[in-house]
DNA sequence: ACAATTTCTTGCTTTATGTCAAGAAATGTT
DNA sequence: AACATTTCTTGACATAAAGCAAGAAATTGT
């Protein structure tokens, strides 16, 4: 059994109700991965073949706007899963890039093997779905924050929530992320 | 064979690449049902037991915010699968409703049914996560259009893409999907 | 350690959207 | 058909956030 791996074994046993033998053939089926601050997951008109755990580091997801602007749509904090789920699932070329934004270690299966486990192994399929059912959780979240939250409100939010964020990531990807821009995310700050 | 599942199987048959034979065995699993205009599907602080297949009619999925005004969050055009995420895969209560803004005709699954075919069928396994990746995407890419859009952008961009919403829906739904008072709508419409 | 680059702050001005309120139009009810 | 209710429009005013620009501070590369 490889040592590394206890993170991972416990994410899934927080995740979904199985035993500790399934969730220890879920994780080994999984293989190490690093990547370097700046380092792409990611880019965009690749394709995505990465269903990643990211065990230790920080990473966003961006796009580009009509002006070639990067907006930040999502961070990804440690201990959880990281993937685009349109390229990935639907194995078209991808919109957005996916960037370490601090050093990164985790855990990484591809699309055949990720599909092998979904139609062979119930656990998983389980798991499998209950992350992407998370996933959209938390994008549903989003959408109504952004509806009904001022920009301050959503910043305070996001301080609350995940400190390390502001710790490591610049303004801009985070006033991206806030959908307001660095002037405005700066004078929030101040206050 | 049941002459009014036509569509759901060619629903079916559209999202994912199963025989017909295999499409029709899960049409089949799928129980007919309907709603008059205002019914509701599902009311917050219950548990959704619904998964549907919409064939006729509109729908729109609406919060409550802080102050009590309703928020919607979501329309549901016909020919697409409606069912509030959160409730339904984690078996918790509802903060969100679901209503019919039209009469509605559907089939409808239990989440105890869905799961039995979940782990039976591999053809249901690759429908079932193909709809949530599709609703997933939907999510991310309304994230996407509220922060990089205006109103009046986001205005249009329904407005072409979905005019029978305008057709039945009132301003003040429609207004607050867009993240915007009725009253600006009501300008942005004169427009 | 220095220069180059990027990030952050701040002031001024403009604009989009919200708030409140009132009346008109449409819709539903008996 | 008459009334009640809800929906839609419009005006006057307030405000949050954007746009632009310049300088200060921090970070990065050599």
């Amino acid at each position: 059994m490889k040592l590394e791996s206890a993170l991972l074994t416990n994410f899934i046993l927080s995740t979904v109700p199985i035993s500790s033998i399934e969730a220890r053939e879920i994780t080994n089926s999984f293989q190490p991965m690093k990547l370097k601050k700046g380092d792409f997951l990611l880019r965009e008109t690749h394709i995505s073949d990465d269903y990643i755990y990211l065990e230790k580091g920080l990473m966003r997801t961006f796009v580009h706007d009509l002006d070639g602007n990067e907006i930040t749509t999502d961070f990804f904090l440690e201990n959880s899963m990281v993937f685009e789920v349109t390229s990935f699932f639907n194995g078209v070329r991808s919109e957005a890039n996916i960037q370490a934004i601090t050093h990164c270690t985790g855990f990484r299966l591809s699309y055949q093997e990720l599909n092998k486990l979904f139609h062979q192994k119930s656990a998983f399929r389980d798991f499998g779905r209950a992350i992407l059912v998370k996933a959209f959780m938390a994008s549903k979240k989003r959408n109504y924050r952004m509806i009904n939250r001022t920009a301050e409100q959503r910043y305070r939010e996001l301080l609350s929530t995940s400190p390390q964020i502001f710790h490591y990531a610049p303004l801009k990807h985070i006033a991206s992320y806030l959908g307001i821009t660095d002037s405005t995310l700066s004078r929030l700050r101040r206050k």
